[in-house]
DNA sequence: AAACAAATTGTGCACGAGAACAATTAACAT
DNA sequence: ATGTTAATTGTTCTCGTGCACAATTTGTTT
């Protein structure tokens, strides 16, 4: 097996051509008579020849400009641990000549089609995107992909566009599992609550796929268990639930407002509770045994993961995959260190 | 903020000296007059300069070895995992001109020393080794240091030398996740198993960890529930298992040989197991419900690391971390998925 | 001031890929 | 045969760094 590393000058030498035409070849660009290409197609058979990417990137030497659209994450901790793994590749791949541009939106349509268009203005190298409304923002998608830009879309998957990579989580997995773990914990006669915390429940469908796959998983078990879907608007409407709770063995949130629930259950430790994200509010009742477990969906992995999967593809032309699926962490007191 | 990014000859330019005086000052090396070095500081103090690191490893173009001395792995499904996220590695890596040379050793203590002196006399640019019988292998490492080549530990951490990284798990730590999801998942009167299955306990430093992180846990929360500890040197032992199940509410192994024991317990369903690894037998109990968590160490993980984490500092100087601890998955049935 | 050593500074090349450009050869018409 | 174009092949330069070596300036001695 080749182990040593060819470089365009061996095979040339080898093929017993020029370096011009070895290139010619490997790029198929320009002219070759058919003696040359074959001989120099047996040298790269033969050898296996890798590319130095350092040099090639050296060569292309280009400044990449990254446009990162997402929301404004001044009030949102999901989205601003993923600002940070943004940052953090930001950082680690500005040496190589990437540079990003942030265009945040807040939460209403115009403003983020407005964010959007911004973006695709600055004609950047790449973008990275997380799509809301995206029914009506298609005609965007399919700008950039007139203009041949790359982009990747983060949290939400788009089978309608043609996106270079989706970084997210499967909610309906996620779902699933806060269902194994529910039916192990609070099995018995009790009921159990799903509650959702979401100004505007009609956008969010993450939030029924959890839902349904937390259903799913009791279902495929032919388990009966009485499960209570409840909708929280806000903190406020959470005193609502007073009277709902006793009979309740478990509890499963489906957003990272978990730490609410907790307030709410007090002392009463026999109701499980299950829920999301690694916010501080919810690590602290986690540790103190009011929150049991904690799915992660680890927002820093999808932001950092979202920025290198487009800058190993942009300087290296490194192939890579369409869907990266984040793991489905489950987090207790004695191992969220691990995750922090 | 200087978002430009200067060469030498950028600063050549500005601070009016000639790019190898420049140099001289970065790299501190020559003789430079106290006049240009102030001016070329200053230069520097302003742009805030950062290399073109892609070009530092053009002109290097050093092709590093690294040795790698690890446990043969032919009949080890932990080791072999581990070798596979060094070979994946070794793939990424080896288009940065490194090149990997495998010292595998068997079980004694005289095979796992000759491994490491043939290592060292390959005079290798780094080593990733897993080291055992560190005791007695203390003054290989002194060779090491001597020779000014930079290793990584995996698996088990030694104080006592001067390791570049640390990349492995905390087992006492494990062990402790695994006292709280037993002591959530199997309360009541009935007992708790400890089961360890090993041929040469003596040397398995961390099956003990792992016990006593376990037992840690239940006495800081103050539960008194009945803790037996068993041990096995092989499968056909187990079979002493059978008296002892009744009146068990969980067995918590401390091996990857989870599986064996869920073989014994049949079609008993109401005693939790919790175990160790993603090997494909376990994973197979896992989805049939006959085990019931397992705990991830991710072996690739750590050969991936270990070996990137090298490379990153040989190839571009980067600053790593001295300690890499791995995350303590909790894997059950619907998220295992995620970790394969 | 000339001669010489020491200190300092400037220049050229290599690394490997890639692309523009120059040079050579082949093909054909006059 | 000569000119002309097209087809093919060879050469050179660039990217930014790092190092070796050449060139220059400065300081010291006779």
């Amino acid at each position: 097996m080749g182990k040593e590393r060819y470089t365009i000058r061996d095979i040339a030498t080898m093929a017993n051509v020029s370096r011009g035409t070895v290139d010619r070849v490997i790029h198929n660009r320009g002219t070759v008579s058919e003696e040359a290409e074959k001989k120099v197609k047996e040298v790269l058979e033969k050898i296996n020849y890798e590319p130095n990417l350092i040099a090639r990137s050296l060569k292309a030497n280009k400044d990449h400009v990254i446009a990162v659209v997402i929301p404004d994450y001044s009030d949102d901790y999901y989205w601003r641990q993923c600002a940070y793994g943004i940052r953090r590749s930001e950082k680690e791949f500005r040496q190589f000549g990437v540079s990003l541009q942030y265009f945040q939106y807040s939460r209403t349509q115009e403003d983020y089609n407005l964010a959007f268009s911004k973006a695709i203005d600055l004609d950047p190298d790449a973008v990275l995107i997380a799509p809301v409304y995206y029914q009506d923002s298609l005609a965007l998608f399919q700008q950039l992909e007139a203009k041949h830009i790359p982009y990747n879309l983060i949290n939400t998957p788009i089978e309608e566009v043609n996106y270079h990579s989706f970084i997210g989580q499967d909610y309906r997995k996620s779902g699933r599992v806060a269902g194994q773990l529910m039916s192990a914990f609070a099995q018995g006669e009790k009921k159990i609550l799903v509650i959702h915390v979401e100004q505007h429940l009609e956008n969010s469908t993450h939030l029924h796929e959890k839902e349904q796959g937390f259903k799913d998983y009791f279902n495929d078990r032919g388990i009966t268990q009485e499960i209570e879907v409840l909708t929280f608007k806000d903190a406020r409407e959470l005193n609502g639930l007073k009277p709902i709770l006793p009979g309740t063995a478990g509890i499963f949130m489906t957003t990272s407002k978990t730490y609410l629930v907790a307030d709410h259950i007090g002392e009463n430790k026999d109701i499980k509770v299950i829920g999301y994200d690694l916010i501080p509010e919810n690590v602290k009742y986690l540790r103190e045994g009011k929150i049991d477990i904690l799915i992660h969906q680890n927002p820093i992995f999808q932001g950092y993961d979202g920025i290198s999967l487009l800058t190993d593809f942009l300087i290296y032309k490194k192939d890579v995959p369409k869907v990266k699926l984040l793991p489905l962490d489950i987090v207790i007191a004695e191992n969220v260190d691990c995750y922090l």
